[in-house]
DNA sequence: ATCAATAACGATAATCGTTACTGTTATTAT
DNA sequence: ATAATAACAGTAACGATTATCGTTATTGAT
C-alpha cells in the first residue's frame, strides 16, 4: 500500500501545477507527450485520481469531462456557458459557508463547491 | 422546431416532482417502466435534456452519473462522500453570491451552484 | 375530418471519458 | 544484490450518454 516515487507522477503534477488554464485529462495529455512520449493515458489518470483523492489538486466536472486544478488553495471558478472552459475568479474565500450551513444540520459538512455559470471575459466580449 | 407534447414527457417530468431523492436517470427508468413499460432510455435522457435547459428542472453531475432535481427554486446540496446520495439543505437563497462576485469581472455572471460535501444525517450517525 | 409537415418516439448502434486487466519495469527496504 | 511490490505501458472493457433511423403522434391548414 505505501505510495512509491514514479518519475510520471512528479511530471504530471509538475506540468499541471505550472498552468492556469485547467486542463481535462486529454489536454494534459497531450501536452505531457512531448516530455514524456511513451507516458500511458491510463496512467495519466491513475495518478490524476490519487492526487485528487489525496487533496493535493482539484478535479471539476464540466461539460462532459472532467477538469484539473494544480492550485488546491480555496478559490472560486466561472464555467463559461459557451465555450465551456474553467476560469479562476478573484474573490477572497468564503470559509464561513460550512458554518453557516452547519449549524442546525444533524449530518457533518466537510468543505463546499462554489461555482459560477456566465460568460467568460473573452465570451462576453464577442456576443 | 416548435416543441409538441407528449405524454412521455409529462410523465417524466410528473415522476420527478412526486419524488424528492434527486434520482439518476436510470433510477427514473426503473420507476418510470411500470408506468410506461414501453419507455425508452433514449426518450428518458432526450426530455430529462430538454427539461433542464430550459430551466424546469436542474441537473447535477455526482459520482459517474447525472442527478435530476424537480424543484428548481434556487436552493442548495449536500452530497454523501459515504453513499453519495444527494440531499436538499434548508437554507435560505444567497441571492447576493452572484451581485457580489460580479463585481469587478469582465464577464458575465448569471448563476451559481453551490454544493456541500460530507456526511448525510443517516452517514453520520453510523460512523 | 383529412392531410401534410414534422416533433417525438422506440430500438439500437455508436461515442467517448474513464477504469480495469495483464505482463513488464522501477522503486524501496532488507 | 535480491525479493517484494508499486507503478508502468498497452490495450480491452465499461457505462453513461448521445446519435441514428424508420415509425408514430401531434398540430395546424385545408
Amino acid at each position: 500500500m505505501a505510495t512509491k516515487y514514479s518519475r510520471q507522477r512528479e511530471m504530471i503534477l509538475n506540468n499541471l501545477c505550472s498552468r492556469t488554464d485547467h486542463p481535462t485529462a486529454d489536454e494534459l495529455y497531450i501536452d505531457l507527450k512531448e516530455e514524456l512520449p511513451n507516458l500511458s493515458l491510463g496512467t495519466l489518470y491513475r495518478n490524476l485520481a490519487m492526487l485528487s483523492e489525496n487533496g493535493t489538486i482539484l478535479k471539476f466536472h464540466c461539460g462532459t469531462a472532467d477538469r484539473f486544478d494544480g492550485n488546491n488553495n480555496l478559490h472560486y471558478h466561472l464555467i463559461c456557458e459557451k465555450c465551456n472552459r474553467l476560469y479562476d475568479l478573484e474573490h477572497a474565500p468564503l470559509t464561513e459557508l460550512d458554518n453557516m450551513f452547519a449549524s442546525g444540520y444533524k449530518g457533518k459538512i466537510n468543505s463546499h463547491l462554489l461555482v459560477f455559470y456566465g460568460l467568460c471575459e473573452y465570451c462576453n466580449c464577442s456576443v
